[in-house]
DNA sequence: CCTATTTCAGATGGACTGAGATAC
DNA sequence: CGTATCTCAGTCAATCTGAAATAG
């Protein structure tokens, strides 16, 4: 296992000057976690880019889809089924309050919790979000046939369900 | 696309005392990006863990597999090839000088820059990452059959080069 | 008393930027 | 003079911790 190739540099003769582009080695790039993070790597970005065209983040879609899912929570409850931290919760919340998107309020029957509802507006915009996630995917599983896309969903999905 | 199934609540009304799991939403658990995501949070787990086992890091076993690969370089070589900041590089190369896994001088051709050769003792760290790295990868992949391994690096790769 | 929720203020580790010193 | 390298200091967003205020 020794350096290869490069027999004329003993150490201070390098010729390259040629400038070097970014490239894994080979160790590494072969890697079926390098390749799972690289493909996560440009997943975010995808998904980002798409929610950052309405101003959101992902925290924001979750929290959204969240609450149409299972109705009315407290905030604590969101933050232990989304594993948000209560702080970042804290301040998500806000921005979509901001928005119009949610509606908090105290909870008449637990008056330490905050009871936080989505919207109509909230709706509409978790609606407009799902297109654009939607388009993400497609652009992010563009180079794979419809069955191809199957069968890596179906293996990612094994992967989390079994971890 | 209303809420679902929870009609009882109409803001305040929350009898859910029932100690909540994490569960992202359908919407979200359902997408590749998501999926994806999860899984690259495990492996970056399993193996960060691993290299851990050494007092390694990523940054470290991607620097001495590529000198290992390519020789003997400078330190903004390693930046490019591996895409990590030269502030960053310069940690991970102080890291591994105190090792001794790599040895640095000033090249004599052109004395502004660090010339970083992997030693003796750098190459037999790299064989031993390699053989952690390849024991998380196989717990990473444990779900998955010889031939659903080799489909899903093939897809991966896939859409890592046609990124 | 003890625990739970919301909120704030600050800590912490990672990725990046700016600028100085040196050399081409 | 302009460019490239190595180094250090400091910024920045994201994540998490601690603790106060309120309520059960």
């Amino acid at each position: 296992m020794l350096g290869p190739s490069n027999d004329s540099a003993t150490l201070g003769a390098m010729d390259d000057h040629g400038r070097e582009q970014p490239l894994p080695p080979r160790r590494v790039a072969v890697l079926p976690s390098y390749l799972v993070g690289q493909v996560a790597v440009r997943a975010g970005r995808l998904v980002g880019d798409a929610l950052g065209e309405d101003g959101m983040r992902r925290h924001h879609f979750a929290v959204l889809a969240s609450l149409d899912e299972h109705g009315p929570s407290s905030q604590a409850q969101l933050g232990r089924r989304l594993s948000i931290d209560r702080s970042d919760m804290h301040a998500v919340l806000r921005d979509l309050e901001d928005g119009n998107l949610v509606a908090r309020g105290p909870d008449a029957n637990d008056r330490r919790r905050n009871v936080v509802a989505i919207t109509p507006a909230g709706t509409r915009m978790l609606a407009r979000l799902d297109e654009r996630v939607g388009e993400a995917q497609r652009r992010l599983l563009a180079p794979l046939s419809a069955r191809e896309r199957r069968e890596l969903s179906t293996l990612l999905r094994r992967l989390v369900e079994s971890g």
